[in-house]
DNA sequence: TAAGTGCGTCGTT
DNA sequence: AACGACGCACTTA
């Protein structure tokens, strides 16, 4: 079904000022990221096999990238990414909210201008909802309508903060 | 203004 | 066929 299966995933812990974050891997380039768990819930998911030498110097760039964009800064250099899970649609919306600065913001209805799929508003969400790799796809930076907060699927209080830490601002 | 309702629209499951 | 991280028009308070 996905090309994805069956190949080996590594999982890689990335320490950062706001937590832990898992980052996934797999042999084409980082192909997920997740936010700390909640309550230290010890998820430490260590490797066994050797970490190839690819999967470490994509670490070490995506760990990197990860700190800038919690500071408000641009990523500076991605490790490829493996969005091989995503349909055509939902890729498409990925690479679209790649082009959004720090600082800057689109709408849900504005991307889906962008993606020449003027109507398909909602689908965008939907989406945005599926990213892998949220922070480094930077789907916080979409909001909703009249500059609203809209959604977030990793919480709205990480959206608020990672807004928060660009300067950008929202209606309520 | 603010909050709630209904409906159009469309990709995904 | 049902369900959304939506948008818009419209109604109430």
């Amino acid at each position: 079904m996905n090309p994805t299966c069956g190949t080996q995933l590594f999982e890689l812990p990335i320490e950062t000022t706001e937590g832990k974050f898992i980052a996934r891997y797999s042999e084409k380039g980082l192909s997920g990221l997740e936010f700390p768990a909640g309550a230290d819930s010890s998820r430490a998911k260590t490797v066994k096999a050797a970490i190839p030498r690819p999967i470490r110097n994509w670490h070490r760039a995506a760990s990197q990238a990860l700190a800038r964009v919690l500071a408000g800064k641009a990523p500076g250099k991605l490790p490829p990414l493996d969005l091989s899970s995503g349909t055509d649609f939902q890729r498409c919306v990925w690479t679209a909210l790649q082009k959004i600065m720090p600082g800057q913001t689109r709408g849900y209805g504005e991307v889906a201008r962008l993606i020449g799929r003027p109507k398909a508003v909602r689908a965008v969400g939907g989406a945005c909802g599926a990213n892998p790799i949220p922070v480094l796809i930077p789907c916080h930076r979409v909001l909703a309508a009249n500059r609203k907060l809209g959604g977030f699927s990793g919480g709205l209080d990480w959206k608020r903060a990672l807004l928060a830490r660009e300067g950008v601002s929202f209606s309520r």
